[in-house]
Formats: C-alpha cells, sequence, structure tokens
DNA sequence: AATGAATGAGAGTTCATTCAT
DNA sequence: TATGAATGAACTCTCATTCAT
C-alpha cells in the first residue's frame, strides 16, 4: 500500500508511465465507482492517484481518455476471461456448483458491479467500448455455454430443456437480478446472496436434470 | 389563432405553480431521460419547459428539487401500479401470458428505462427515493407477488416449487436481463424481444405446471 | 467617466446588454492595444470593464467574438469615414493642407495606431476581418482618391505626374512611415510629427504643383 | 548512412551548447515567425529544434531569453548590413536602381516581415531590443544615408531637395507600404510588387534628378 | 410569475518551469 | 548534455444561483 501524504511530505515521487497509469486507472475506478462521469473532477482522480492535477495529462491527454482506458481495462479482463461454465466431466451438482461459485464471484464483486453500473449509466459516453463489450462477450459467452452444454447433454448428464435449446446465458438471470439489486441499494440488499444462490441452485438442477 | 412568435420569443406566458411545476417536471424528464444529472443543466430545462433559466426558481429552490420531484412522481407511479400478476382467477397458461404482458409492457418501454438509468447513474444523489424505490417496491412487488401466487397454488393451478417458495420475483429475471441488453445496445439487441419472452414463458410453465 | 470601485463597493451595476458590450470593447481595445491577444486575459477585460470574467460570456460567447467585434467596429468606423482627400474647391496648398490634416488626424490616433497594430500582429487570427478591412478600405480609399485627383487635374490645380498617374495612396506612405515609427518606439519617436508633416507637405507639393 | 529512428525518437544527440543554441534559435524562428510569443510553446521549439523541452533549459534559462536572443541576433544582422544607399559613383539612374534593389529584397523578403511583425507585436516584452533596434538601426540608415547622399549632391548627380534635406529615410516610405500591404493580405496584396517599384523609381527620378 | 444581467465557484486543460535520473 | 515525470499557476469557459426590475 503506498504512503498516504496527507496535507504533509509534497515529496514527488517520480514513477513510470506505465505505472502511473496503472495507479490513476486505480484511483479512477474508486472515483467512478459511485459517481457518474460528469461529477467525478480531474482534481478527484489525481488527488487519490496521489500526484498533481496536471501531472495526469502527461499520461493521458483528456478526462474522457481514462474513461475509456478504465471501460477497456475492465472489459478485456472480462474478455480475458475463460467463461463461467467448467468443461470438465463432472455430475449435473458439481457442475451447477462450480458455475453458481464462478458466476457470483463475477458478479458480486465491486471492481465488476461499479464498471457494469458505470456502462449502463454512460452507455452513450463509450459506444464504441460499450458496443465492443456486449458484442464480444455477450456472444463469446453464448457460444462457450452453447458447445458446453451440448457437451453435457451427449453424455447424459444434462437434459436437454428450453433453457439448453436456445438462449442458456438466460441461465445466469438471477445473478444479474441479484448484480442490479445491489447496484441499487448500495450495500444492504434486500434479500441475500446465500438465498438467491440457494433458489438458483435448485432452479437450475430443476431444469436440468435428466428425469 | 395564437400568434406567431418567430425567433424562438414566445411572449411572457403567465401560468400557476401548479401547472409550470408540472410544465417543468415535464421538460426535466425528458432532458434527464437521456443524460445524467450534471449533464443536464438548468438552461436546458428551462428552454425546454419555455421559460428562462431564473423563472425555474420560482418554482424549485434548487436544481435537486426538480430531480428529486420527478424521481419522487415516477416512483409514485409505478407505487401506484397494480403489479404484474394478475389477480383473477385463470388457468396457468392465461396467467403466465398475462403476467408476461404486463412485465414486457413495463421493462421494454422506454420510460421505464430511462428512468431505471437515470436511478442506477445517481443512486447516490438521490439515497431517500432510491431507498423508497427499492424497498417500497421492490417490497411490494415481493408480498403481492407472494400472497397472489399463493391463491394459485391454493386452487391447484400452480404446483409448489422453489420459485414459489422463496422469493417469486426471480421469476422476472429474464426480462430484467432483456432490459439491461437493451440499455447496452442501443437499440441493436443481440437477442430478440420475442425470443426471450418466448423462452421465458415456456420456463414459466415447465416450473409451475402441476405435475 | 464611470466610477472606479476598486476593491471596495461591489454593487452589481445592471446594463442593457447593449450597453455592456460597448463597455466590454473599450475596455477589450484598451487591454489589447498594448499585448497580444493571447497575452490578454478574459479576467483582465472583466475586470477594467467592470463586471466579473462569467458577466462578459453573457455578452460574448467567446474570446474570440471580442476580437472580432472590435476589429469590426473600427473598421466599420474606418469604412464609414469619408475618405482623406476634400472633394471641394480648394487651392493646392489648401488642399494638401486639409488633406495632411485629415490623414494625420487618423494615422496619429492612439485608437487607430492600437488597432492597426492588432491586425498586423494578429493577422491570421482575424482572416476574414483583414480581408474585408484590406480589400474594402484599402480599394475605397484608392479609388475615392482617384476620382478627387481627376477632379484636381482637370481643374488645372494638380498637375499629372507619377503620383497621380497609377497609385495616388503611395501619397499617405510618409504618415504611414510615422505611424509604424511609433508604434515601435512606444511615445517617443525618433522624429518629429511636425517635420515629418512639414516634409511631407513640400513633397506633395513639389509633385503635385503645375510648372 | 545514419541508422533511420522510425517513430520520431532520433537517438540523443549530445551537441556542444553552442551548436544547440543555433539550432534551439533556428527552431525558435520558424516557430515565432507565425505566431505570437504567447502562442510558442516551449514543446513547439523543442520539437522543432529535435530535443526534449527540459532539454532546452540547460540552454536558456527562460523563455524569454530565447525570444530575446533571437531578437539580438537578428537586430546584429541587420545592423551589420551596409545600409541600402550606394557608395560608388554612379548615374542617379543606376543609383535609384540599385538602391531599390536593395530595399525591396530586403523589404520584400519572409524573414524580414516575420521578424517585423514579431517585433511590433511584442514591442512591450522586449522594450530594450525594440528600443535598440530603432534606435541604432533607423538612425544609422539616416546618417548613412544623409553622408552618401551629400555625397551625391555634391557630385551634381543628386539635386538637393526636400527629400535630402530633412530626412531622408522618407525615401524609404513607398518600400514600406508596400510590406504593410503584404503583411496584411496574406500573399494576394491588392497591387504589384511591379507596379510599386516602378513608380517608386519615377518618384525618387523626379525629386532627385538635377534641373 | 417572469426575466435579463450578474456572479462565485469550479470545471478541464495548457504551459513554463523544476526535479531526479 | 539530456530526458521523462511532475507541478503551480494561469487560462478559457460553464453553471447553479441571485438580484433588480
Amino acid at each position: 500500500m503506498q504512503p498516504k501524504n496527507k496535507d504533509a511530505s509534497p515529496k514527488r515521487r517520480y514513477l513510470s508511465s506505465e505505472a502511473r497509469k496503472e495507479e490513476i486507472l486505480e484511483a479512477a475506478l474508486i472515483e467512478f465507482s459511485d459517481r457518474t462521469y460528469n461529477a467525478v473532477s480531474m482534481e478527484q482522480i489525481a488527488e487519490r492517484a496521489g500526484l498533481s492535477k496536471a501531472g495526469i495529462y502527461a499520461h493521458f491527454k483528456r478526462k474522457d481518455e481514462i474513461f475509456h482506458a478504465l471501460l477497456e481495462r475492465t472489459t478485456r479482463q472480462l474478455y480475458d476471461f475463460e467463461g463461467w461454465l467448467p468443461d470438465e466431466d463432472l455430475s449435473l451438482s458439481d457442475f451447477i456448483d462450480v458455475y453458481l461459485e464462478r458466476l457470483y464471484a463475477t458478479f458480486d464483486s465491486p471492481g465488476t458491479i461499479s464498471i457494469y453500473r458505470l456502462i449502463l449509466a454512460e452507455s452513450d459516453r463509450a459506444t464504441e467500448v460499450v458496443q465492443f463489450w456486449h458484442d464480444k462477450i455477450v456472444r463469446q459467452l453464448q457460444e462457450r455455454s452453447q458447445s458446453v452444454i451440448q457437451h453435457y447433454i451427449h453424455r447424459g448428464v444434462v437434459r436437454p430443456s428450453v433453457l439448453t435449446d436456445h438462449f442458456f446465458p438466460l441461465a445466469l438471470a438471477p445473478a444479474l437480478l441479484w448484480m442490479n439489486s445491489s447496484m441499487l441499494s448500495q450495500g444492504t440488499p434486500s434479500i441475500s446472496l446465500k438465498d438467491v444462490k440457494e433458489t438458483h441452485r435448485q432452479l437450475l438442477f430443476e431444469l436440468l436434470h435428466p428425469r
């Protein structure tokens, strides 16, 4: 953790552009995570990043470059993510467990939630990134899901059903509902994560287990 | 025929405070619907409402009063809404049809989406309203759902299941997924509304019909 | 003369937009008169005009609008000016006297000098105005001169010569030299106005009087 | 063949201070030639000079030192210039020809015009240089002119006249008018150089030739 | 009730200059 | 000698808000 020089010790810290960029994005993420684009000032980002306002401009030409870089970074992380469905050969119950574990690990992380909220709120400020995000991520998710699920069906572990036939990503809908809910309730959601997850698990089991 | 005022200088109109307030909120709704709080200026609201910037201050003391009034008004409308579950005695298939019809009428409307986006974006600026919204609406939804669904179970039309036991609002998750998706894709969603709706219908049927 | 509220009496002065614009341009003229466009700040103009920086923006959308308005105003004044050659029937000596009087009244005025310097220095910041200025004013000057001088030649008061044949505006060259000189020497020109004028007079006399 | 550095990252060159200074001034001349002091940034000068912004500070303590050095260098060049009047023994016609040739070679050159514009624009930023320039150059010009012209008068080639008696530099006024005009018209002057020059020649001839 | 003129505070951005290397 | 990183001060411009009418 870098030393917080509050008020005192105005020593300059010289970092490589790469390291600074990283720190600035980290700071930006925190600032943007609970406010809108316009509500976050360069000053605030700078302060949190531990340098001067002007210092930021040595690394990012404009405010919106920070925004884009931030979205892109997160987007790329998600994109590089392997997908949530386990492709090993598991029992249905294990399959669902692993799937949900991964799913909620992502959907319940503050980082993901912040970025997702930001993207929803400012979708027209960063059309290309959002486009990319939506096209690539969602499509990839869909394709991977479909192929994995077919594999499981083939093995007889999963029963073909409405869910597997048309649009398997629908299977994550409850997690999304949970995420939407926690975006709104700022930390005190009206339903417990445990309950949602458990219900989610049972739903999937009911929909997927062979009769 | 009223006099044509060219050059956008419409003769001063003297309205009652009530009427003006309504007009201002209407204008604000339009402006806020596609931009965030800070991105909308008093000037813009004023212009759309057809009076001067200063004129607005005769009706609202501060900008955030407009914002709050706006959210409250919309929130109240939603609150007054009867809920999506039909409480008449219907067959399961009709029950689901009516439910989905109402659900998607709401989730696919530009109005709902705008307000939802706004609330997400500014959740920390209007904590109380959001709190209210989340608590009351969601809770009410949940309670009404639960009681209606119990009624149907009692009638033997719906089978008690994971969905009905714990948290019936989960049943709307696919519609929320659709809404999230259309908020992101700016008009060109990757899945068709029809498909989602149909899958949704089949899912509900499978989960609710008595064996 | 408006009261200088230095430091004290921060009472707002409410003026009509027209009156304010005039005052702002007056202030701008003073500020721009000895500095370049970039060297003059809105703050400085505002302070001299007796209102706040933001106040200026109620009347001029951008800094360069002030600049253009300023140039245009002066330009228009010059353009509306009747020309320097007297078209009454005078003796050669009176003709030259009146001409020089008018010429130096213009070329020796601080206002003209400032604007002229500004135009020379920033000619590419206000291409159209400069273009207009050069085209219209110079051309007009030339045409008026030519017709007046022909009239005098016709009357036999002026002898046709190199000067009158091709390009009479050359006749003002000494005044221009004087003006250039005083732009550079900031108030302490190395030659006296009287000397230049007297030499100018004799030159014209020698070149124009009938042999 | 020196190594091609693509991406504009020319391997660090270590030069002697003298050589670098020269290069920096050369760069500054180009940058300042079409923009005012404030409009030219250290960055731009640095880039043109082929080193980094900070690198410049190894050679000049402050921006205005560059400016002064630049003006001084140019000024010195002009000062070292022999003056425009030929001191050989020529016929009047040849005398005028040579004089005008030299005069217009200077007044019609982009270099002179740039520097002249700069001096006009920033006359208060570089008072001493301008003072020097005005005093020394103009005075020298005047003195040299006077002595040369006296010589010609003495030889009987030139007739004593208004022009020769008081202030011979007035003889260059038409060239100055031409220069002013071309500074304003950005490349499309309303009178042709040839015409001005020819008229100038005839004027001088008429004013100087013995009767 | 309504407005045009005015402002203070603050936004993003640029730039001459300094520092550590 | 040279540079990339850093900064303070200044810039233009915007905006919520107030005031006089």
